[in-house]
DNA sequence: TTCCAATTGGGACGACTGTACCACATCGGA
DNA sequence: TCCGATGTGGTACAGTCGTCCCAATTGGAA
């Protein structure tokens, strides 16, 4: 109860939080490579080079090691945001590099990645099914809105409500369409979108 | 192989087609219900009062009843499209009607329905993983696109591209948002906010 | 009516799944 | 040194899955 460990009440050993921890990797892995139904006890001991039992032992079922892949990847997800952030280039920047930064930020990774984001759209479904996991995304979400109004108020773009929870959003449908789009192409074409809602931004009020 | 019945290039029978298409009718209902994961040879048995072994009479996989469920569901949000797109009030109309058309016609129903939504977003998962359904999902969304856009024409909004793409992409993610909200309040959300944005487009000269 | 393809439905198979069990190893403090 | 808590790993079990098989039945054309 007290760190996880499967047993009761028991002190955990640094040894065992460092085989705990290559437990919540690989599975955060699979997830990311195959999706939620891939994320099997057999799978995430296999690709941590683990016996089977070590799942059962560290992760009291099957739920918990997936919700711990989730926040794994969702820690993730907030340090690059956070790295974001703090290497934002200074205020006056074309539309194209506040795109970059926007859709950077949403996506979590400098390059969107498609199976990376198919997990990421994966986990709301998810949320909608399981009543533990919807907070944890919902407060994710409410993150990524913050984030994106602070980008927009440090480039002197206006960042009053709904606006960036809009715009959060139309990424993520962008995002979501240029999945099942051919190619890479799709997904770049991401970025022009918003440099072009940005410009647009810039002259009307509301947005 | 001629209409789908399981052997091979046999004659169907009205009554086996009526079968076929009860299966469907069940296969449909189960994944709204409860995702992608649920729809079983033998859940959608269940459903559709019918013994197990029908399932693998008329269908020869599970991929393959699973996709006859997509289009089935997809033909009824076809359907719902069209209605709209022949009920649609004549062109003078404040923007609250226009979104309200708009929400309905993205989201495949009158009213936002969350079972429904989830798999509709679920799908584009799926189809993330199964090059089959993708370009299905692709059609799907270029269609609401064109759609979206005769919408924006009739109102006298600017519909040029990438703008209904844009919109269509937004309401997408608002509605995803709104699933993992608490409550159905954020669902009906979406349309003010849609509405916000048909207010600023009047105004902006792109979008 | 007769007949044969179309259909029906019950059961079985092997391959997975999550989880539990248990004998053994290990390691730190008394 | 010993000893008990902690960790380990092989295995077993019950359940569900997709799929297949096959005998019985049906219904429309001849």
């Amino acid at each position: 109860m007290t760190t996880g460990t499967g047993r009761g009440g028991r002190t955990p050993t640094p040894r065992g939080e460092r085989r705990r921890a290559a437990l919540i990797d690989a599975a955060a892995a699979v997830l990311e490579d195959a999706g939620f139904a891939a994320v099997t006890h057999r799978a995430v001991a296999a690709r941590a080079a683990l016996p089977l039992a070590a799942t059962t032992y560290y992760f009291a079922s099957r739920g918990d090691l997936v919700t711990a892949a989730v926040e794994r990847i969702g820690a993730r997800h907030r340090e690059h945001a956070h790295a974001v952030l703090h290497g934002l280039p200074p205020a006056p920047q074309p539309d194209e590099i506040v795109a970059d930064v926007l859709v950077s930020l949403v996506a979590g990774a400098d390059e969107p990645d498609p199976a990376r984001l198919l997990t990421f759209y994966e986990r709301y479904a998810q949320a909608g099914r399981q009543p533990g996991l919807r907070e944890r995304v919902g407060a994710w979400t409410d993150e990524l809105v913050d984030q994106t109004a602070g980008v927009l108020r440090h480039y002197g773009l206006p960042a009053t409500e709904p606006l960036p929870r809009l715009l959060v959003a139309m990424v993520d449908g962008l995002l979501l369409a240029g999945l099942v789009g051919a190619d890479r192409a799709a997904l770049r074409q991401v970025r022009d979108d918003v440099r072009q809602v940005l410009g647009a931004i810039r002259v009307g009020p509301t947005g």
